[in-house]
This record gives C-alpha cells, structure tokens and sequence, in this order.
RNA sequence: GGGGGAAUGUCCCGAGUGGCAAAGGGGGCGGACUGUAAAUCCGCUGCUGUAAUGGCUUCGUAGGUUCGAGUCCUACUUCCCCCA
C-alpha cells in the first residue's frame, strides 16, 4: 500500500492500526467512503462449529467499519461451504452435510453480535446466507448468466488455481467453480444492499477481484477490494494454535480464561501491532505500551488479554480470569475461576491413576502421552513434578476441596469431587 | 484405449534391502534458561499394559504367497506423466 494520504476516517484508521494489505482502487475508495456511509461485506464459511482468532481480523475489520459510521454485512456461505475454497489447501476436504453446515453457522452466528450492532438502521450490520440464492441457480442459467464473464485462461492464472495445479494436486471441477459463486456473491450484495466493497485475508485476494471485476462488467457499478495481512506472529508461526488446539471463539470450546492466556502469551514483538488489531485501545496509549522495556512488557500483555477478551466474553469474563490468572501466575494461589473437571467423590476413595486422571482432566489425549508427560517431568499434583504416571491420586491429594493438576508451566485444572 | 509411475506413522513433508512400531525433517508437546516473551539447548511425539521382556493396531482398499509383508503377487480405488 502507498502512504497515500487517507480522507476518509475509515481508511485513515485500518491504514494507521496496520490492517491493509492491498486495496483495488484507493483513492476512489477514499473518496467515496469520504463522503457517504458504505456497505461492505466479508464472507464466513462454515466449515467449522466456531470461529477461531484467525477470523478475529476479519471480525475487527468490519468493526472498524462501523466505528467509522458505515454499513457492515457478514456473509455466511451457507451455500459456498458446500463446495469448498480451494485457497491454500492443498487438498480438497470432506464435503459437509446440510445439517453439519446448517449446525455450523447456528453456532457461529452467536460470536459476532459481540463485535458489531446488527439492527435496521443505515449503519446496522445484517448477516445473510449466501444459500439463499446460490441454491436457487439452475446450472444452465447460472453458466449462461455468469460464466461467460469468466475466462479459463486467466482463473488459471490466479494462484489459488495455480499453486494446486503446480504441486501435480487434484483440483475438481466442483472447486474450480468457487470463485464464480464468491464473485456471484459480490454482485448479489452490490444488486440487494448496494454493496460496493469486499474484504477478507491476503489469500482471498484472486476471488475478490474476480467479484469486483464481474460488479464493473455486468452492471457498470463500482466495486471495491480491500485484503488484510496474512496473520502470523513474529517470529512466523501461523495465529491460532497454540497450549492444545485452535483458539476457537466460541466459548463452549475454550474458556474465556483460556482465551485471556492465550493473549497473555503473546510474543513481545506481537503486542504492540494485535493491541492495534484486535482492541479498541487508542493509538497513543498503545504507543507507549508496546515501548515497556524489557519485562514490564508484560504489563502491556496484560491490557491486550483484557481488552480481547473484554471484546469477545464481556468485562466480567475478562477480569474473572485476570484474577484467576494472577492468582495462579503471580501469587501460586487457587482460584475457583480457573478450569475445573469434576469427578464422583467415589472415584478418589478408590484411588484413580494420575495418568488417567490427566486424560479424563482433558490434559493429555491418552493415557500414554500423560505418562510421557510425567515421565518428561511436565506433570504436576498439587505444584509438585510427579514422574510415576501410575502414581494412585486418593483423598489424601485433596487439598482446600480440590486436586490441582498441571501440565507444562501453564495449563491448570482443578479437580474437583462431586 | 495403450504404456509408465505414485499413494507411508489420520498434522505435514519424507526415507524405507522380506524380520519394522518403521530413518530424517517440519510442526506440536514437555524440560532447562527467562519475564507466563523470543532465541538457544535437551527430551518426548501409535494405543494399551508391567519393575521389566510384552500385547494390540498402523504404510490407499480387498485378497493371496511366506514361519514372517510397508516391502513380493492379483484385483480394485484415486492421482501424476507419456502415447492415441
């Protein structure tokens, strides 16, 4: 992107909190966006029960976009999903059933009133679902009506297509056709809410221009582009997976006080630019946050875990597992709020192997790799390295009401009799 | 339609002579050092079980040969390349 000087208060802001990556047409953009409230949307597939905080980019951006007084739509591809984006995969994936994807967005749909106000008003976020009219398209007329604005030659040229065919993968005829239903989509949302603007990830580039090129061919309307960066840490590893798993959103699938640690663990290099990112904070405070030297950065990761999951779970959630976090961390104390895994009194009369009591914990995904895991000396009773797996953990373990297991320096849980 | 090649530890890449739970790397997890950081070093990385030898399940699918098959044979599936 050009340092061009943004009028528009929207761009200004994703320009200055680092969210931009390459933007069709920016100035007409600017102006545009300048003078008037905008529609823009991102798409969401439901490939998965939740969404994870590699989609928090595409969340924040069209929060931005609403802080700035514009229109956001949020587009699950209840239909696109069924056919699968074949960017960055280097293999086709299972297909979905309706009812896996109809489950999908049910689920995922609960995550983002959080970040945005949906309502009727102008500058109201509406969700939509792309099935509602890629389903109603019969083959002959969507070949006629869309495909012959798409040349072989040049979706062959995009990298999507591109690296598939490179690599000697399979690309099937069904995913090939991803690009024209986005694209179909672009133009829908352009047609029922005058959208004039995408955005989504760097890779989403190929299918964007595509959506914008068809807006300008069929109907002569503007259309606009706008791709964040690829969101890896500093020092190059993919977002996202980290202490066990993806970081999903939903919270069912990871605590709001998992949540808070995975912000707290952020890499020094990070902190600044995902306060940027991923909270409301202003600029100038964040300046001199990420400038903590040495070790009071730390302080700064605590304001970033705040803030994120302040955001996602609300203030309340937020401070609970601050508190839960420094009780542990700071001060070696229990706190009621850390994860908890309650077992019948009974099974601790009887003694229960720490291995398999790590296991049902949901520390270790068999019984093996816990006592790896002991073995290793990651695996901690009540604070202490207990190397014997088969070690039996009785009512003599219990201790203020609870058994407090560890694995590694910073996953916690509480084992608790019922 | 004909000919040749390929599929390996369910995270990925990848070596593999009939004795193989299967080299190596990435990733992941754990330990040390630190600041709940990075970098570095060390260990672990199929399931299950013993103090320990063990048992079970894995190399595209299904059969077969063999005391023994990732490795040989047959059929099938999928993919790649060449010829038509």
């Amino acid at each position: 992107m050009p340092d061009a000087a943004f009028q528009s208060e929207f761009l200004k802001t994703l320009q200055a909190r680092g969210y931009i990556n390459q933007a069709t047409h920016p100035e007409e953009l600017d102006g545009l966006a300048a003078r008037g409230a905008i529609t823009a949307y991102i798409g969401f597939d439901a490939t998965a029960a939740s969404l994870h905080v590699g989609h928090l980019f595409s969340i924040m951006t069209l929060r931005r976009l609403q802080q700035a007084g514009h229109k956001p739509i949020v587009l699950m591809g209840g239909g696109t999903t069924k056919v699968g984006d074949p960017t960055d995969k280097e293999g086709q994936r299972p297909l979905l059933t309706d009812e896996q994807i109809q489950a999908n967005i049910a689920s995922i749909k609960t995550v983002f009133s959080r970040f945005l106000t949906f309502g009727d008003g102008p500058t109201d976020a509406v969700m939509v679902n792309n099935a509602d009219w890629l389903e109603r398209f019969g083959y002959v007329q969507f070949l006629r009506d869309y495909g012959v604005h798409f040349t072989i030659n040049r979706m062959l040229a995009f990298d999507s297509v591109k690296l598939r065919l490179e690599r000697e993968q399979p690309m099937t005829f069904l995913e090939f056709n991803y690009m024209l239903m986005q694209s179909v989509d672009f133009l829908e949302l352009s047609r029922r809410y005058g959208c004039v603007l995408q955005m989504g990830g760097s890779d989403q580039w190929g299918n964007i221009v595509n959506g914008v090129e068809l807006i300008r061919r069929v109907d002569g309307k503007p259309a606009f582009g706008l791709t964040t960066p690829l969101l890896a840490t500093a020092s190059g590893q993919k977002m996202g997976k980290t202490l066990g798993g993806a970081v999903w959103l939903n919270a069912d699938l990871r605590s709001p006080y998992d949540y808070w640690q995975f912000w707290r663990n952020t890499e020094d290099a990070d902190v600044g630019r995902f306060m940027r990112l991923f909270t409301d904070l202003p600029l100038d405070e964040i300046a001199r946050l990420e400038a903590l030297p040495g070790a009071e950065i730390n302080e700064a990761k605590k304001v970033l875990a705040n803030a994120a999951t302040r955001l996602l779970h609300g203030a309340e959630a937020a401070t609970t597992a601050e508190a839960a976090a420094t009780a542990a961390f700071e001060q070696g104390r229990l706190s009621d709020d850390l994860p908890t895994h309650e077992v019948d009194r009974g099974v601790l009369d009887a003694g229960v192997a720490l291995a398999s009591l790590a296991v049902e914990a949901g520390l270790a995904a068999s019984k093996g790799e816990a006592r790896r895991l002991a073995k290793g000396g990651g695996l901690r009773l009540n604070d202490r390295a207990e190397t014997d797996g088969d070690r039996l953990v009785t009512d003599a373990d219990i201790v203020d009401g609870v058994v407090k297991l560890g694995a590694g320096k910073k996953k916690i849980v509480l084992v608790k009799p019922v």
